[in-house]
DNA sequence: TTGAATTAGTGTAAAATTTACACGTTGATA
DNA sequence: TATCAACGTGTAAATTTTACACTAATTCAA
């Protein structure tokens, strides 16, 4: 409540959704608030954003300090800005969803404070997020299922090396639908952004999967080149395209 | 300057990129600033969320009162928030895109008096607008350029009754490409969302075309249905499904 | 009245992509 | 050494996308 009283009326919120890959699931990392409005209930890590502070640094801030990594990916997604979206006052929110690898997260003093916890996204619809934070998963969420068709995202939630079977399962869990393992292999191979590392998996109980990472160099000329939605050129000189219309 | 001492050290702003379609461009209604910062740029029609105001009322608040409509295609796309966007103070500006019937807008006095003034968007770079609002012109236009591969937006932009050579026209408007004439046909038709009114265009020097207009129930039907990025369901009970990855 | 100008309207074949689908292989373990 | 469990692989059909060129309808000017 002290808070507010140095935000006038109106307060301005950075909330971060943070996704994770581990065991098969999609997770995010959701605090426990230790405070009213909502004590008790599970949230999206946020903060105010300071006068002094750009809206991405903010959103940097609050995943720097809960998870210790930086340089990570991080998009904005929407704002919120019901009128009563927070029992105490006015505060408009700007949502950020950001990709890390589950296993370079480490216990920092905030993340033990705020006792933050890697969720299974599918639990938490039952889970039930303080304010509007369910809405704004859901968002963040939505948004990821789009950029994964885009953007190869396994590069920033997977460990260095992984199996295309990991690899599957992450897309399985973001589309939240099965893939034809054949299918998805021809397509990812047929990228050229994997690199066969000629190793194979130890200690599984059956026959171990090869190993593959990405290649860093290729994934970066992927995005360069490809992105920002490929409207393909012609090969004709006089530059006839055509559209999907419809993907 | 006035105005900014009721906001406090930083204030939020809704900025609305106005697009609508006319002689064969794309574009947008911009408003001509009649004071300090930037006096006499070309500018996003914008205003201040008032403390009692969603943000979405407020993006269509500042639409109602340039334009007179209403119940158009509004869609939230970004914030804007670095620390040095407004001269005066610390603003951060939340922005919409809308689409509207160009022959449907009418002056109103809040168009006069903001000297409001349709610009053709391929032009607007060289105009360069006030504050960072080329920044925003340039995000809403490339969320437009997502959006109509996902959903008809002609019917929004469209007078009622249109030709094929002017829907196609506004799609290449957009995506900024030419498309092949047989192809675009085949596409569109192949949708089942236009009715052909049987009637031809009158008083153009040259073969008259056929006019059609959106079926507004299959319109809402398809919006319904296959909107939110299409997963394709599998026909197979076990529900094996194929995702494309790369759209 | 005629032909020149201008835009409308139409189909097909090749290429590329997507989809459906099943079984032998490998290594660990009991 | 047999069983278990996940790995790894290819092909054919269906669908979608792409490339491409001429005739039709109307106005206008000679």
């Amino acid at each position: 409540m002290t808070l507010f009283d140095n935000f006038f009326k109106s307060a301005f919120t950075v909330d971060n959704v943070i996704f994770g890959f581990d065991e098969g699931d999609l997770k995010v990392l959701l605090i426990q608030r230790g405070e009213d409005p909502f004590m008790g209930k599970w949230a999206l890590p946020g903060y105010f954003v300071y006068p002094e502070e750009d809206l991405d640094s903010a959103a940097y801030r609050v995943l720097r300090e809960l998870t210790g990594l930086n340089n990570v990916y991080l998009e904005q997604v929407n704002s919120f800005g019901k009128v009563d979206r927070h029992p105490f006052g006015r505060v408009i929110t700007v949502a950020y969803y950001s990709l890390i690898k589950i296993e370079d997260y480490k216990l920092s003093p905030a993340s033990i404070a705020q006792k933050a916890k890697w969720h299974a996204v599918a639990d938490v619809k039952e889970l039930g997020l303080a304010f509007d934070h369910d809405e704004i998963l859901k968002a963040c969420f939505q948004r990821l299922k789009l950029v994964v068709r885009i953007r190869p995202v396994g590069f920033e939630l997977l460990p260095p090396r992984f199996t295309l079977t990991q690899l599957q399962h992450l897309y399985e869990a973001i589309l939240e639908t099965d893939l034809d393992k054949r299918n998805f292999r021809k397509k990812i191979l047929s990228m050229n952004l994997l690199v066969d590392l000629e190793q194979t998996q130890e200690g599984v109980a059956h026959r171990p999967a090869r190993l593959y990472q990405f290649d860093k160099q290729k994934y970066h000329e992927f995005l360069s080149e490809g992105f920002s939605f490929e409207v393909k050129e012609s090969k004709k000189k006089g530059g006839n395209q055509q559209s999907g219309l419809r993907a």
